[in-house]
Formats: C-alpha cells, structure tokens, sequence
DNA sequence: TAAGTTGCGTGATGACAATCACAAAACAAT
DNA sequence: ATTGTTTTGTGATTGTCATCACGCAACTTA
C-alpha cells in the first residue's frame, strides 16, 4: 500500500501527510462491478483511488441510470465528502470498472488534515474543481450534442480511463450509461464503424481513431 | 455593508472572520442583467452573494447557452475559486437576474483562513456540495425529464430564487436558458396555462400552483 | 450436436422537439 | 392615428430518438 500510494500521491501530499495516510487508512480491493458506494449510503469515510477505474452514476426513481463520470487512480470522490462531513445520504452510486484498489480515510481526519497540510487543502479544492468540470462537460453533452457525438465522446472517454483501445462491453451497457436503449446503440455505433472509427465485435468495441 | 453581512452570515461564521472579511472585502453593486463573470475571466476573488439572484451560464462553442444554476443571498459562486486559486479560467458566465450586492474577497485570503477559521473550511465545502449537487438536479432533467417537466420546473425554480410568484421575463429569454426555441417554449407555456398551473401575460408569466 | 441463452442487426412506426412560415396582438415612437 | 418593433400564437413539416417486432449470429450448456 506504501508502494503504491508513494507512486501516484508523493507529488501531491507531504510526507507527514502520507505517514499519516498509511496509519489510519484503510486499504481494500474492489472487484469488478462491486458496489463501493450506493444510493442511500452514509459514508463513514473517504475514498482515495489508487488503482483501477471508477464510474459514477446518477439514478433516479424509476431506476432509469445516467452515467456522470468516471475516476481514475490518484482522484477521490468528491461526492463523499459532502455526506461523510455532513453525515448525509450521497446521491449517487459509484462501481468498480475493473478491479480497483483504494484507501479509505477515516472522516474525522478531513477537517484535521485541513489545518495541518497545505497540500491537504489544494487536494480538496482541486478535487471538487476537477469534478464540477466533469460534471459541466456531462451537461454539454447533454445539451449540445446529439446521440452520436455522445457515444463516440463516451467511447473515447472510457477507453482513456480504462487505458486500452478496446472497450470488453456490450451494446446493452452503453444504452444504461447513456440512458437510452440498446438499439439506438447498436445503430450509431453500425455508423461510427462504417465511418471507419470504430471496429465492431462480440463483447468488444475496437477504437481505432481518437 | 455591516450590516447586510450580519444578516446573512453571523451564523455561519465566526464574528472574527466576519470583522476580516469587512476589512478586506470590497462592496459592489450589480444592476439586473450585469455581468459578474464571462467565460475566459480570470478571478482575482471570490464573489459573496449577499442580495439578489445571479444566474450561472455554460456556453459552447457556437455561442448557445444552457442555464446551470441559480445563485442566491448567502450562496457564493464555486467555480470562481477553482479560477481564483490556480489561476485557470472559468468556464461560465455569472450575470444579475436583478440588482444584487456583493462582497469581493481577496484570492489572498482564500487558503489563509482555511486553516484559521473552521466556519470557513465548512463553508467553502458546503458551497461545493452544494452546486454539485445543483449540477446533479440539472443534469437529472436534461437526462430524465421531457420538455415540459422542465418548463415547469424552471418556472417554478426560478420564482423562488427571485422571490415572487411572477416572473418578468420573454419567451425567448426561457428559451435561451433551456437551450430550445421561442416556438417550443410558447407552446408549452399555453399548455402549462391550460392545464391551470400558470397564467401568462406579455413580459410576465404568474405562476398559480408551485 | 441439439437446445437454450445472450448479444447484435434492422425494418417499421410513433412521439417529441426543432425548424419554417406567417399572422395577430401589445406596445412604443413619431 | 400611423408606423414600426417586440412579443406571442399557431399550422405545417422535418428530424431525431424511442419503441416495437423479429430474425440471426455467437456463445454456453446439456
């Protein structure tokens, strides 16, 4: 856990901070699709990427999905913050891409590290700055583009998170994500490929133009 | 200034930040449809809203606008500190929808009273949590609601932030905010008033059922 | 290898919203 | 009063996406 917190966080936090992370952090591995965090959830702590893909997704009540990000290693989710401080319910549901690792931080340390480091501070702010850009560009899609440059936004998107080319997917997936229906899918993305941009197999899309 | 500070804020922070905020803030009054903030601007502060409404903007490329949030007296704006602390640019536009007061803070002051005053840490997180989860509920009509639906809640919304029960405001006006046309919006505005829940009149629609 | 399951392709139809076109009403200016 | 401008109302047409219906291909399991 040293190893890798060293690896992604040594440029971003103190090094006290960082002794003080592996003391009181608490380490776990997140399968594929696990569950990290759900609707109603109150979170007890925090949660530091290390490793892996995170996608966080928007429900509303008929269970109809939205996705509104993802988090790749050395992001947190900003969302949690809000509900572990102020010991409410977070809004969202956050799912392990692939298999993922982090570290959760014990609420009662937030407020305390905020004195304490100044790069505590910086890691906060940018946190949530970095995460109302992401949610900004959602509702750009969302307001300006149509369904096609949306999936194709999607496509490239998730392949950089995931860092492959290919996405092991199926059409059916990308329909929840997008809040849509697997047909609309499965058309434009016939299109994209005849457009020569993508390569269409079973359980995996190729990306072949970026 | 004091004054209009203490009305708003003694509870949220303590009276030594408050006098702080006093001695370096900057006063300023905005007349309806002024500008607080275009889209490349850099921030030299942060923006306190202690009277008024301000509404925030996304803009693309070709110029069309969708409206993100409304700001009122007590909230502050952000995304204006991701610009005033690392100096980037700010991705929207913060215009009065009426004559607001607000108080300038120095970006200077911004960390420094992160570790001096606890008020401060819980109000800059708060504000965050907040327009994030502004963000949320715009991205969850865009995703999830029909035209209409949004209509209404825009009505609906926007009459609370002014605190009134009629709105001044154009068919286009709305249209330009929701990102559709005039044409769209009249005919869904006549429904609405068919359906009893408002009753329009030139430049002003009266909202009868919140 | 036969049967069942899951993922994908595609035509047909409908709903909602975007756009065009134009007229009437309300108001402002001379 | 006349003219011009802004705001609103409404029919007609088009485009995009949602939905229904169904067949086929690929993989899984017995």
């Amino acid at each position: 856990m040293r190893e890798k917190l060293e690896k992604y966080f040594s440029f971003v936090f103190e090094k006290e901070l960082l002794d003080e992370i592996v003391q009181v952090g608490v380490y776990k591995k997140l399968r594929e699709n696990e569950v990290l965090v759900d609707l109603g959830d109150k979170m007890k702590g925090i949660p530091l990427l290390l490793e892996g893909a995170i996608k966080i997704v928007r429900e509303d009540k008929n269970g109809d999905e939205m996705l509104l990000y993802f988090l790749e290693r050395g992001d947190t989710c900003a969302s949690s913050f809000a509900s572990a401080l102020t010991n409410g319910k977070c809004g969202i549901r956050a799912m392990a891409e692939k298999e993922s690792e982090i570290i959760f931080l014990p609420k009662e340390k937030l407020d305390e590290w905020m004195v304490k480091y100044k790069s505590w501070r910086s890691f906060v702010i940018d946190s949530y700055n970095i995460r109302l850009n992401e949610m900004m560009e959602t509702i750009d899609s969302l307001a300006f583009m149509n369904m096609s440059e949306r999936l194709y936004k999607y496509l490239t998107d998730k392949a950089q998170i995931m860092r492959e080319t290919s996405l092991n997917t199926t059409h059916q997936d990308i329909a929840y994500d997008m809040h849509t229906s697997r047909v609309v899918i499965s058309r434009l993305l016939k299109q994209l490929e005849n457009e020569g941009k993508i390569k269409l197999h079973r359980n995996k899309i190729e990306i072949l133009e970026f």
